[in-house]
DNA sequence: ACGTGCGCACGAG
DNA sequence: CTCGTGCGCACGT
């Protein structure tokens, strides 16, 4: 309802805004929205919030000051002339609709994520820290003053609700990790990093490898209304990106390596780097002193963030077999995860489908309300064809992850 | 006061 | 070089 409703507002605000060549920052999205539709630039800030953390909305720090970006339509840098065109017809809402054809894919890569080509693995992280480097420049004021730019009155507040959470976030990384005087300028913290890059390459302290990735985020600042667990992958691992849904029925957790925990992050994305949230709250939680793998933190608990990495070792095995040799990366933990699958709601599968890489079309089985019982009873046709997404990401998720874990689902229930 | 359009410089590939 | 971005200005309302 409402919320299909704003994630249309708000991501036609952030287009209007880019095309407009003007900066699709906090203070000017509240106040198009606003002036658009009439709502309150909390209420705006609240759903945009929701957006980034389903990451249908990148908050990405560029040039020193948060941006906004609509996930549909950030490219991964990799642009080759081909799709180019394509990218500037492309794109559209990554909405609802968004999802089934514009793109094609040519461009469609979101940025974080494309699955289009190889994908694989999907797993793209998403944020960030803030910009870290940032921090340590202008940042500092930023963050408290959070990140509206200008004086914005009104909007002030609003953006404080949600702001302060991630204004705090910058002096969050944990680990300390952050080499600080990322003097990228503000690239660096990078977001997400497709997977390119295995971790261990970057040591830590490289620039880029540094910590910022944390981004984390925690709900919590936004209690608006569900926070959602989050998709957020953790970058720095390549393939061996790890997932693995934790007991909640929501959580899944992304992890790296372990190898890599913390460091690396690389920048995947664009030259902006995503700005994590909410990370403030989190990296309390986190304890981070030590990696960084995050975890999502799920609807909810979050209890569990601090599983991280453990983790992976154990299921590491027994999801080979569900990736079905591929090895790619991702592995579900079957076990805890199908217990609960019955009990997913829309937002847990559309959380876990964006934290598996396909953000965009996870905005589709949320427009179609696919929670975990419905997602139990899916065929292959309704994947394909049902849920108006590319064909494509559409055979991915079906064998990937649908498949997966509907086989897992029903193995146990056997066994039980 | 606002919203809008866009030239231009910048930085990344 | 191309392309995405967004500042800063001019202009419309």
């Amino acid at each position: 309802m409402s919320e299909s409703k704003y994630r249309e507002w708000i991501l036609d605000t952030i287009d209007s805004l880019r095309s407009r060549k003007a900066r699709p920052d906090l203070e000017r999205i509240c106040r198009m929205v606003r002036r658009r539709h009439g709502s309150e630039p909390d209420r705006t800030c609240a759903e945009l919030e929701k957006l980034i953390q389903e990451q249908t909305v990148l908050k990405v720090n560029y040039k020193g000051s948060i941006s906004y970006r609509n996930a549909a339509k950030v490219q991964r840098r990799s642009r080759k002339k081909d799709d180019v065109t394509l990218t500037t017809a492309a794109r559209r809402s990554a909405v609802e609709e968004a999802s089934h054809s514009d793109l094609s894919n040519g461009d469609s890569a979101f940025g974080p994520v494309d699955q289009d080509e190889e994908d694989l693995e999907a797993d793209t992280s998403l944020a960030m820290d803030t910009d870290s480097n940032a921090d340590e420049e202008g940042a500092d004021e930023s963050r408290d003053g959070q990140e509206r730019p200008s004086p914005g009155r009104t909007y002030k507040d609003a953006s404080m609700h949600c702001a302060s959470v991630r204004a705090v976030s910058a002096p969050c990384s944990p680990s300390g990790t952050r080499p600080g005087p990322g003097p990228a300028s503000g690239l660096d913290c990078a977001s997400f990093q497709k997977a390119g890059e295995r971790p261990s390459s970057l040591p830590p302290s490289s620039p880029r490898a540094l910590t910022h990735n944390d981004w984390a985020y925690h709900s919590a600042v936004c209690p608006a209304e569900r926070q959602h667990p989050g998709m957020q992958r953790d970058k720095a691992a390549m393939k061996p990106a790890i997932l693995s849904a934790t007991t909640s029925p929501g959580a899944l957790k992304i992890n790296v390596k372990k190898e890599d925990e913390g460091k690396a992050v690389d920048s995947g994305l664009s030259s902006d780097q995503l700005v994590p949230n909410y990370a403030a709250g989190l990296d309390e939680t986190r304890n981070v002193s030590d990696g960084r793998p995050q975890a999502l933190s799920l609807p909810s608990d979050n209890c569990m963030l601090k599983n991280k990495i453990d983790i992976p070792s154990i299921t590491a095995a027994e999801d080979c077999l569900l990736n079905g040799g591929k090895g790619d990366e991702v592995f579900v933990k079957k076990e805890t995860m199908s217990q609960n699958l019955m009990q997913w709601t829309v937002a847990d599968v559309a959380s876990y489908f964006s934290a598996a890489g396909f953000p965009d079309q996870a905005v589709a089985f949320r427009t179609q309300e696919i929670d975990g019982k419905s997602l139990l009873l899916m065929q292959r046709s309704d994947v394909l064809t049902g849920l108006s997404i590319r064909l494509g990401p559409a055979l991915k998720i079906y064998e990937r992850h649908v498949k997966v874990l509907q086989r897992t689902h029903f193995l146990e229930y056997e066994d039980l």
